[in-house]
RNA sequence: GGCUGGGUAGCAGAGUGGUUAUGCAGCGGCCUGCAAAGCCGUGGACGCCGGUUCGAAUCCGACCCCAGCCUCCA
């Protein structure tokens, strides 16, 4: 039985799709200024993850994956920049495309975009203002009536009133209550806008997610997620408007990632304070990455250096040695199931990602032991091995691709072959001088040198 | 001030009312020309104070500390 953390009622739940056998998922994604940070890509990967492990478990997924094209930052980067805003946005999808495949993220089923569903969004704040829920104030903006939804605050555990002593609200005149948060922003000069029944103008944030998300899945799905700074008011906000636009349960499920941190500080655009996935990949593989961010729970903070990234790629070296030259079986392990299970037991517990890493480092374990004893099994394991990190999106590399692979600007395979050559014929003679001299020559490049079985193999630190 | 999440060995990081998490690092051994990798063994932990219990790091209460949200943010 899966299990999966509720922010929604602060509780693990059974999950229990709406339509058996099938998930609907839905993540809100970039604000597409600026390139991916790893904050982005870590809600990326956690959601690729539980899309790759509900199908392997047989569900049928549908997820989704929004963009936004359309919002304050985007006009004011654009005003920046001096650029056109769709040149702008169709520059930072292209990045944002770029940085999904190097991360080895599965396409969504689909990536509704804010600008391409205004008709939607204008027939939800159409029912908002029929149904009460939404007003249009003298300034031309439709407010959502905040105090008119009786539930409001429930995912982020506040009530009004706490709501009403921090507040930090811009106030604004024409609000009736200062809680009360924009769905339709009239237009002004300069900016982009959209006809609609309450006048030129563009859509408020909340509104955009609102409409994309019952779009693409229906008016009750599975499961929404998204970062935890996206809970209040975002998300609040959407299951207001969706709920009462719709009259409909909004989604089953809240899901929340945490952030990441630098220096113990969230690593944010606002702040400035970020590494963007491009500048990690030329540092690290992206399987490397993936291993650091699951080294963590989901939910907890997760705090990045590069010591702890240096860590996530030892952990990732061992698991592919113990994979390394293992000769091809057809054969089934003896006691397969049991990893599968505990791996299993591990994920289907809110998507423990550590304790199913911890699963495959058993399996190395066990791999390792049985090659020692000279045991055809241990190819066998390994066969269970690959598939449980294919599972998590691990150890998609063949071994000594990866274990080759690293910096460009090193040197070439043909370049350490001929001098493992070099050091076998030195080796020959006896001659330990030259051969750890040259041995020493190749680990200052960054190149460890293994002696096994009669031959020698490399690798990159 | 309110709300949310967290404080676990040198570091990272799961989990659990009594029995090994795991990875990196340490120590001892095996292997090796020496290493590396690997295997075996090993030390070291649950913020503080109370309470419940035969037994709590795990449950309850108070407290301290950290991060985040309450304005845009994944």
């Amino acid at each position: 039985m899966i299990q999966i953390y509720n922010s929604l009622t602060r509780k693990k739940e059974p999950l229990t799709p709406i339509i058996p056998g099938q998930i609907h998922l839905y993540v809100c994604g970039m604000t597409v200024y600026d390139f991916c940070h790893l904050g982005h890509a870590r809600v990326m990967l956690v959601f690729d993850t539980v899309t790759r492990y509900l199908r392997s478990r047989g569900y049928q997924v549908t997820y989704v994956r929004n963009i936004t094209d359309i919002d304050d930052k985007i006009i004011q980067r654009a005003q920046e920049k001096n650029e056109d805003i769709q040149a702008l946005t169709e520059r930072f999808i292209e990045a944002l495309n770029q940085d999904a495949l190097a991360l080895g993220l599965l396409p969504p089923d689909s990536e509704p975009r804010a600008t391409t569903h205004m008709q939607r969004i204008q027939e939800m704040i159409a029912k908002l203002v029929d149904r009460g829920y939404a007003y249009v104030a003298k300034n031309n903006d439709v407010y959502f009536r905040v105090r008119r939804f009786a539930p409001y605050g429930s995912l982020s555990g506040k009530t009004l009133d706490e709501l009403k002593i921090g507040a930090r609200v811009e106030i604004v005149d024409e609000k009736e209550d200062p809680l009360d948060f924009v769905v339709w922003k009239a237009a002004k000069p300069g900016e982009p806008l959209w006809d609609s029944p309450w006048g030129p103008g563009r859509p408020g944030w909340h509104i955009e997610c609102s409409a994309m998300s019952t779009a693409s899945l229906g008016n009750h799905f599975d499961i929404h997620g998204g970062g935890m700074d996206l809970k209040f008011p975002h998300h609040e906000n959407e299951i207001a408007q969706s709920e009462a636009a719709t009259g409909d349960k909004f989604v089953n499920t809240w899901m929340h990632v945490g952030f990441v941190r630098l220096n113990e500080e969230k690593m944010s655009k606002s702040r400035g304070n970020f590494f963007t996935v491009r500048e990690v990949l030329k540092k690290f593989d992206p399987e490397v990455v993936r291993c650091f961010i699951f080294g963590s729970h989901y939910r907890s903070p997760l705090d990045y250096s590069d010591e702890n990234l240096e860590g996530a790629k030892a952990a990732l070296t061992r698991l592919y040695l113990a994979l390394n030259d293992l000769p091809p079986t057809n054969d089934v392990a003896k006691h397969s199931n049991d990893y599968v299970e505990k791996f299993h037991s591990a994920m289907d517990d809110d998507f423990n990602t550590p304790g199913a890493l911890a699963v495959l480092f058993e399996l190395a374990r066990d791999i390792n032991k049985l090659r020692e004893d000279g045991s055809a099994e241990a190819s066998a394991l390994g066969a269970i091995l690959k598939q449980l990190g294919n599972v998590i999106g691990l150890l998609q590399h063949e071994p000594q691709k990866f274990l080759h692979g690293g910096p460009t600007d090193g040197m070439s395979s043909r370049q350490i072959e001929a001098l493992i050559e070099r050091r076998a014929q030195a080796r020959q003679n006896r001659n330990w001088a030259e051969s750890d001299r040259i041995r020493d020559e190749l680990k200052a490049q960054g190149i460890i040198l293994e002696d096994t079985a009669g031959r020698t193999t490399w690798r990159r630190q």
